[in-house]
DNA sequence: ACAACCAATAACCAATTGGCTATGGTTTCT
DNA sequence: AGAAACCATAGCCAATTGGTTATTGGTTGT
């Protein structure tokens, strides 16, 4: 039933929404200016990007005067989690690493 | 710079996919036919998507005489964890969750 | 005031995608 | 042997997608 993971999906099917969004988790908050310059393609292309990614909530933005401020909201990768959880009986087999791999994280 | 995880996310994009991957986790092996049956559209239409599954190595197949028997093999969903992990910050807000989830699906 | 900049939208285009029918190669059943 | 069943592939087509340039609405700087 939840439309939410089909977004979410769809929008990561692309590797360039992708790297969007990489780049907004990694670097934080960026202007579209700031987006266009590193993903390579035109302006219009990459505000279509944020478009699709808006609408699975992966990012949200945030305007200053003339400029818009976009920010990657990892929370919207919620349901893929649960997804996984549903269908990837694996899951336990990996459970171990992804601690270990928590604890490199902090 | 895994080609895998690119494969993966296309190969989940299409809903007609996901429910198939769905249908062969829950209920294992099924062969083409019964696939084509639950999915409502066209037989090659099906194995279209089976290639596609098959690249992204979410689906196996054995051939047992004229019939193709086709399973899920959820491991493949591991380079999805793994970038999740990597971008996702939130993972350890839902980490509770999931144990709850992983027990409950004892 | 006006020029320049930022970002979103519109209009268009080529490539990809997801469906179909037709066909062919095996295997099974009479 | 011949018919029927199962599945993969080929070829076709409409719809979607990811890109482009052109334009417009706002905001900032001179």
């Amino acid at each position: 039933m939840p439309v939410l993971a089909d977004h979410v999906f769809k929008a990561l099917s692309d590797p360039t929404r992708r790297a969007i969004f990489e780049g907004l988790a990694r670097h934080g908050e960026q202007t579209v200016h700031v987006l266009t310059r590193r993903a390579g393609i035109s302006q219009p292309a990459v505000s279509k990007h944020l478009v699709i990614l808006k609408r699975a909530r992966l990012v949200g933005r945030r305007h200053v005067g003339r400029e818009t401020h976009y920010s990657a909201r990892p929370q919207a990768l919620a349901p893929l989690v649960d997804w996984m959880a549903v269908y990837g009986v694996f899951w336990r087999d990996r459970f171990d690493q992804l601690e270990n791999l928590l604890q490199r994280m902090d």
